[in-house]
DNA sequence: CTAAACGCTGACATCGATGTCAAGGGCAAG
DNA sequence: CTTGCCCTTGACATCGATGTCAGCGTTTAG
């Protein structure tokens, strides 16, 4: 198959699949014309690469990973062994990161709903101006509510080294 | 409190405080001689920023989640509900994502750490050449494993519209 | 008063995956 | 042979958060 149809049926813009053999990810062999020619098992490594990429790796780091275009090794296996372990870890930080994000934002829906209906009661709601609070409420619980999820947000502080 | 302080207090660089404030994340009041004056409140404020930007949001997303340096309006608060929802749901696609490609590679990591220990029992495993296999296997039931695992990653394929 | 440390603005650089365009070659149907 | 579609390589553009530097003002400690 051409790098058309290994488009078509992974996905992956033909720009992407070159640059992905560009990268050592993918090794094609080429046709007397100079043309790339695929077969099934390539379907299948253009997904998982896709997998991969979706989670935030880089080429680099996918290269690593998954020594496709050269024989295994029993050098090359550890260290792939060790980046992997390593790359692991980076992926459940990260979920973790997501998670954290998606409590907070909760929070932030659910203080904003509370706003909503407190204004569909009362029309008025709070005093005049709150400068710049962390999040527009009117009722004072609501507001513990938000400081209580703040708190919960920072018990695990971001920390200074990005 | 001035710059220097709210970063080290948040690790967020200069740089970026000031960055988020042009974003609209972070309203300062000014000193008379022009530096940014910044309370405790801000520094909660940063924290959640960080929160969200570690996710992955932009920080046009956040400035519309945090209606921060504006009243509260209704108005306001019924587009940041929606902005909420859909960011939610984008959060929590990409955990999926990262989940699944923790998957994919802790199944990387066993057909690896089998290939490992196949080489301690016996040092020439397998056929000479297996040019372009997936992953490097020497026995047959790993490539299998290999196979559902890979199965199980493409059950909810990747798709077209990336 | 002076020097050091800090702050301000503005500009330019970076990284990585991808889009897009140009100029040309390959191949199949009419 | 021509037309149309697919392929090739190479180059340049993009986006967003951040780093970094320059040139200049402010604040604070000695």
């Amino acid at each position: 198959m051409r790098i058309g149809e290994l488009s078509a049926r992974t996905g992956a813009s033909r720009r992407s699949l070159r640059y992905y053999e560009q990268q050592g990810l993918l090794v094609s062999t080429r046709s007397s014309s100079g043309q790339r020619c695929y077969d099934e098992e390539h379907v299948r490594r253009v997904a998982l690469i896709q997998v991969f990429l979706a989670a935030g790796m880089s080429s680099r780091t996918i290269a690593q990973l998954i020594p496709c275009m050269t024989r295994p090794s029993t050098d090359r296996a550890r260290r792939a062994l060790a980046a992997m372990d390593e790359e692991r870890s980076r992926l459940s930080s990260a979920i973790d990161s997501l998670a954290a994000a998606r409590e907070a934002l909760d929070h932030l829906i659910d203080v904003n709903r509370k706003f909503l209906a407190n204004v569909a009661d009362d029309s008025a709601p709070d005093g005049p101006d709150r400068h710049s609070g962390l999040f527009p409420v009117g009722r004072p619980d609501a507001a513990r509510a938000q400081q209580i999820a703040l708190a919960a947000i920072l018990r695990d502080p971001p920390g200074p080294g990005r």
